[in-house]
DNA sequence: TTGAAAGCGATACCAA
DNA sequence: TTGGTATCGCTTTCAA
């Protein structure tokens, strides 16, 4: 019952009365052994409680079959959804996951390029590691997918769609009558932030509607209540926030200083938090999940792709969804 | 500035002229090399952007300088935050983390035991496998750290306050005056759950209260609202959820059936989401990253202790805080 | 079908 | 201080 040191091929292979190589293939389900052979193989590795040496497999095979992830924490449900998502691809492709937040690290890029060593591909986030970090560790030949971050030349890419959405959300906000709008958030905070900017900048732009920016100093809740005198001041019909957690502040805030939402100001957010259904908060809803697996699964093709016959980097913007819920203004009926 | 395919130990001791052994040393700041010596394998790793392998440089010193965490999912903020917790802390300690997810996996053991050949210490949560299985591996040598999770021999073990805190939220809502109390959730369905019946029951025994179990079908927002009917049959003066999720499903249930709380219903929570603060519920916060941060460190104690003077398996408890809100009970004051 | 042996790329011991 | 080399545990030719 008890294995405190762990088996080798060769003791395997000594008590089933065999070489390595046929353990080896025994093991592996090789078809060049009988089988006999492999039973008695089968059954002096249970005997020995026999597991292979991961280190050893890798180091043979020049694989390490495990993938990794980088991600600035997980804060929020937004990169634990996409951390799930990779993880459960990647487990149904034979990789383990290795994760790295980068937020509190000392060298987030040290950290990155040491990670890069453990890996057959990896998956970077946006707001963890500048461009020539990705770009040192795609040169050298390991495959690298980047997420929710702007395109780097050669690499590829999947996003989560900004601009359009934030259209279509300025347009319902146009529908309500707003026209004073102001944006918070901090556009060169992240690609994301600033592309639900320039969209929304780009909707108002035609309209007879007024567009201001706060920036804030931050993404979560307590950033959201600091700007919000700033944003009030700003005397908005609709504010528009970088994420839900910014817009639930600017709730609480609002509420604080006697304003009422969407009577005396509409709200949005981004993210679709569980606590904006709760919040009513209108939001924009994102496949977190199909993000993270398509990143394992874009991986898992460029590890098995010939090198030579490399293909072109590829993009991808996944589709939105604006969820309107009573914050935004008044409707007829509110979907909960 | 392209190195396709990375370059060897070797290849690095040939440039600068010295032996592989020196190179190695070199690399790792050994006080037997000359500085001068140093220098120029400094510069031919740079020049060849030398890293090395990580599957050598494990087999050869017999550890991976990696650690595993294994949890259902990451679905709500809970394990999220223990992952990041556990993660922080073993990147402090200079390891690297595997994480594996057992929800939706055809075999969650032999994941596990997989996860187990890649790592010097093993993190395990509740919900996941078999006590057979961590003993399993613990009987292999390798550190493991059992996390919300009841205790398995040998092993060492993590936990959050659940019987004490239950006991302390039933004198709670005792003082509101609530006396026909129901549970609900599954105890059966994990060791938290179990504490926190348990401890509310404990707590409700020698008072002149009734207690009504009701189990649902699973710990999200949806079991909450499917099993409302029947709590509500149950006709309590308050309904104590084992989870957040479950009891603002209750209280969106309880809404549509045109019932508030607390006026007629008080409602109580776990877990303490960001939904909570919204939904006003009254719920147990839980120190989640000092959890998983824990782990980390005892595992990495565990991996340096002398084999031979092996210490007693650890427990602990850590402290949990009732956090009063709206839907307790009628206050004269709210706590946001 | 099986075995012998050559790597895989580091670490670390033993000499020099 | 440095170099030569055994070693870690496995996969995979190449012969037999």
């Amino acid at each position: 019952m008890k294995a405190l040191s762990k088996a080798t091929i060769y003791q395997v292979a000594q008590l089933a009365g065999v070489s390595i190589a046929t353990v080896s293939r025994a093991l592996r389900d090789s078809d060049l052994v009988t089988p006999e052979t492999r039973e008695r193989v089968r059954a002096a590795a249970e005997e020995l409680r026999f597991t292979p040496s991961r280190p050893a497999r890798s180091l043979a095979e020049g694989r390490h079959a495990a993938n990794g992830i980088v991600f600035p924490d997980l804060v929020g449900p937004y990169y634990a959804e996409v951390v799930l998502g990779y993880e459960a691809a990647a487990a149904a492709l034979g990789s383990s996951v290795l994760i790295l937040a980068t937020n509190g690290r000392r060298d987030p890029a040290a950290a990155v390029r040491e990670l890069a060593g453990r890996v057959d591909g990896l998956a970077v986030m946006g707001r963890t590691v500048d461009d020539d970090v990705v770009t040192g560790i795609a040169s050298t030949g390991l495959p690298v997918v980047l997420l929710a971050r702007d395109p780097v030349d050669g690499v590829d890419t999947v996003r989560t769609g900004n601009t359009n959405t934030a259209r279509a959300l300025a347009e319902h906000l146009l529908g309500h009558g707003h026209r004073a709008i102001t944006f918070l958030g901090d556009p060169s905070s992240s690609p994301d932030v600033a592309g639900r900017f320039s969209g929304l900048k780009a909707a108002l732009a035609s309209k007879q509607a007024h567009l201001t920016l706060v920036r804030g100093t931050g993404l979560d809740l307590d950033a959201g209540c600091a700007a919000a005198p700033e944003v009030l001041a700003s005397a908005p019909d609709a504010v528009v926030c970088a994420n839900d957690e910014m817009a639930l502040g600017v709730l609480l805030a609002a509420e604080e200083a006697g304003l009422r939402a969407p009577q005396d100001l509409a709200v949005t957010g981004w993210d679709d938090l569980l606590a904006a259904r709760f919040a009513g908060l209108t939001t924009v809803r994102q496949p977190m999940r199909e993000l993270g697996a398509t990143a394992a699964r874009w991986l898992d093709k460029r590890i098995n792709e010939p090198p030579s016959q490399r293909t072109a980097a590829r993009r991808r913007i996944l589709a939105t969804e604006v969820v309107i819920r009573r914050s935004c203004g008044m409707h007829e009926e509110v979907h909960p």
